[in-house]
Order: C-alpha cells, then structure tokens, then sequence
DNA sequence: TCTGGGGTCCTAGGACCC
DNA sequence: TCTGGGGTCCTAGGACCC
C-alpha cells in the first residue's frame, strides 16, 4: 500500500503556527513579488478567493474582510517542511518527498497492522509535534492514495486518514472524483474528456485500455491502471535534480544591462549552490531574458541562449562567467525587462569525473574555494561571502512588503532578507 | 501601476546514418 | 501508377505536477 501525506493549507498554517492570533482567521500567501494567492488558510476559501489570483482584484475583498495578507517566505516554509518529513519518515520503512508539502509513504510489511490507526496516529504525531495539519490518503497505489487524500482532507469524521482498500470503496470514490481532479489529468485532458462524456475518474476507468492508450498517450494509460487498482507508478527514489533553474521577476522594471547583469550573476550563483548541494556539474547553461508579457501594449522582447561548457562545471565564478556572456549575447536596448533566469541541466555526478586532458583551469584550487565560501556562508548566513559580480545594489530584488519573520531560522536569515549589510567581497 | 517559481516526462518531426 | 528498411539523435512543443 501507499500512503500520501499531505500538509493541509501549507503556507497559511506555516504562518500560524508561531503566530496563532490568525487562527479561525482568514489568511493568504503571496507569490514572489507580492503578485498572486498562492495558498489559502480555509477561512480564506470560504470568502471565495481563488487560488493564483493576482492579488490586486482582490483588494476590496480583502479590506472588507479583515484577511490577513503575507509575501511568502521560503526560509520559514522550507524549514516546517524539514520538520514535517523528519516526523513522517519514523513511521514507514521508505518515504518519497513530493513536493514541499506532501510525501507518499510505502506501507509494505504493515499487514498485521491495523491501517487506519496506524495512519490516525501518524496524522496526529505530525500534526502535535510540527504543529501543522496533514491528512493521509492509503490505498493500493500512488494515484488512488491521491484521491484517498483528498477525501481525507474533506471529510472531518476520518480524522485525517482515509483508506482505500477494497473494490467497493474504490468505484464509490471514483464516482465522487471529477476526472479533472485526478493526478495525471490536468486541464487539457479534462477539457478533452468531458467533449467524450467522460466526467467522473469512474467513467474514465470504463473506457478501454487502447482508447485511452490513443487519446493520452503512455502517461493517461498509466494513470487508467493506477486508478483499477494496478500500481504502475514507483516509489521515485531519485535525489538529485535533472535540471536545475532560478529566475525572478524584478522588483521594477530593468531597461539597463548592468542591474540585469547582477541579477544573472546572482541567479547562477545560486544554482551553482544547488549544484554543489546536491553534489552534481552541469554541462549546459542558458540564460533567458523578457519583458512582461501582460503588458500587451509595450514591445515584446524574448530570448534565449543556450551554452555548452567545455567540462561540466559547480563552480560559482565559472558559471556566472557564462551567464554573463550568454546574458550579453541576448541584451538588447530599448526594453523594460521584467524576469531573467538561468537553468543549469545535463547534470553529471561530482565523480567519478571526466577530465579534459587540456583543461587549463585549475579546478582542484577553486573547488577548495567554493568549499570554503559555503562553509562561510553557513555559519555566517547567506551571501555573507560571494562574488563581485553579484553586486550590492539589489536593484532587481523581489517585492515582499508583507514578510514575516523567519521564526524557526537563525537571526541572521531574517536580516539577509531585510537588510543586506556587511557583505565581503572575494 | 499591479499577474510566481521550479520541476518532470513524452511525442512528433527532421536530420542523419548504414 | 507503384522508388527499401531499419536505426539514432536532437529539438521544440505540449502535457502534467507542486
């Protein structure tokens, strides 16, 4: 069996739990840059704001309502996530980590066990312990602990757990799911299976395997057998990333190349991080570069360039040397630039490494660098040491007016966030 | 004025190989 | 009327997830 644990309302309860005035009281997250709601306490739902709305429509609604509006905050977020897995991952023998919020748990080896109770007291530990909600859906596989999950979460008298575990319980759950609900299917397929009747996830099972296999392809195939009860999707038990990207959108509008320099500068050196992190090189760099599309009246500008590096490289000073250049080759004058990236892939393991016979730079002197600046900058806090091309002015940096503090977290992560002081140079 | 950020997988078509 | 058969690799685009 597979178990799915799930946060309920992640980022408003993360907001709660070390400020618990807000409870009963209605509470959004923003986006980066203040722009949408991207998480929702009940309270909040219950007044109708919808998930991903550009927070400037809902201004009245907000007003009238007393709603209690914050930027998001990752430092706080990531760590109550830290703390949530870390509770879960005592219960089950293996534990995949989904996404921020969720974690699908194999439940092999638990039939003598009473599942429910079981996962009752899985909730309740998590929940005691961490102080955020969680609701858990078990069933035989991945998607259909999905749909358990969801049932968990909106029925009160389950206490958090509900189980999928026979046939009758299966066909009475998929009756009340609507295709669009399901894991797998997302607003394209759903819009294409309700021009073929197909309206609940029940229906969806009652169409034919090849029909299926034609019109959604392998993936819409495996998702029609995990919802019969065939498990198809694994546990993922990948830890290193594929690709790996940061972009923002400005603060303001960037028409010069210099501020949009510091800000590629700035995005390369935190995948080169991640890189190093996960213990991973990248072979290739891009770097990409728009205006805001929303702004229909104002010339479009968008572009990309796409580098391979000579030997896969983590190093910050190497890649945001690339990102530079490639940043340079795709500039153009006479725009109001509003979000850039860089997106490190072909991810290569840090060794065995292949080396370059003609390799010029010394690789062993700057990875000792790198070494040292991350130790630095964990014990110091963020960026209390990087590179110059970063900069100091932050032109670019993110609108969050309505950041709270980082509660959980070192003193030093609250004031990298709100003021950027004693900055060394290397 | 104001609209997020970070991922994964699959497929079709083109270019190329023998 | 009727122009082979079998591959690989790459890319762009589309779908999905949180």
């Amino acid at each position: 069996m597979f178990g799915l644990i799930d946060c309920n309302n992640f980022y408003a309860s993360c907001e709660r739990v070390f400020n618990p005035s807000l409870n009963g009281k209605p509470v959004v997250v923003l986006s980066n840059n203040d722009g949408c709601v991207i998480a929702r306490s009940s309270e909040a739902k219950a007044l109708g704001i919808p998930m991903g709305e550009p927070v400037y429509k809902l201004k009245e609604l907000i007003e009238t309502n007393e709603v209690y509006v914050f930027s998001s905050n990752y430092v706080l977020y990531g760590d109550m996530s830290h703390r949530v897995m870390t509770t879960i991952a005592s219960f089950a023998p293996d534990m995949e980590i989904y996404s921020i919020d969720e974690a699908f748990l194999l439940l092999d080896g638990f039939e003598n066990k009473n599942l429910k109770i079981y996962g009752q007291e899985i909730v309740r530990t998590t929940t005691r312990n961490t102080g955020i909600p969680v609701s858990l859906g078990i069933a035989p596989t991945k998607t259909l602990a999905k749909v358990a999950n969801k049932f968990a979460k909106k029925y009160k008298n389950y206490k958090g757990v509900c189980i999928i575990d026979t046939d009758e319980k299966r066909e009475k759950a998929l009756k009340l799911t609507d295709v669009g609900d399901v894991w797998g299917v997302g607003r394209q397929y759903s819009k294409k299976l309700q021009y073929y009747s197909i309206h609940t996830a029940w229906d969806f099972t009652q169409r034919s395997k090849s029909w299926v296999r034609h019109t959604m392809g392998v993936v819409g195939e495996r998702t029609w057998m995990e919802l019969r009860g065939i498990p198809c999707i694994e546990m993922d038990r990948s830890t290193s990333k594929k690709s790996i990207c940061t972009s923002r959108s400005f603060g303001e509008r960037l028409t010069e190349l210099g501020p949009i320099s510091e800000a590629v500068a700035n995005f390369a050196a935190s995948c080169a991080e991640k890189l190093r992190k996960q213990h991973s090189l990248a072979s290739v760099i891009m770097v990409f570069l728009h205006t805001n599309p929303h702004a229909t009246n104002l010339p479009q500008y968008n572009n990309q360039t796409v580098m391979q590096l000579p030997i896969p490289t983590n190093d910050t000073t190497e890649l945001i040397n690339y990102a530079i250049r490639g940043l340079k080759a795709i500039f153009a004058e006479g725009y109001r630039f509003k979000k850039a990236g860089v997106i490190v892939s072909e991810i290569v393991p840090e060794r065995p490494m292949q080396t370059d016979l003609f390799d010029v730079r010394n690789r062993a002197k700057f990875s000792k660098i790198m070494l040292v600046m991350d130790s630095l900058n964990e014990s110091y806090g963020k960026q209390k040491v990087k590179i110059a091309a970063q900069g100091f002015d932050r032109k670019w940096k993110l609108k969050n007016e309505k950041l709270s503090p980082c509660y959980s977290t070192k003193l030093d992560d609250v004031l990298e966030v709100k003021v950027e002081e004693k900055t060394t140079v290397v």
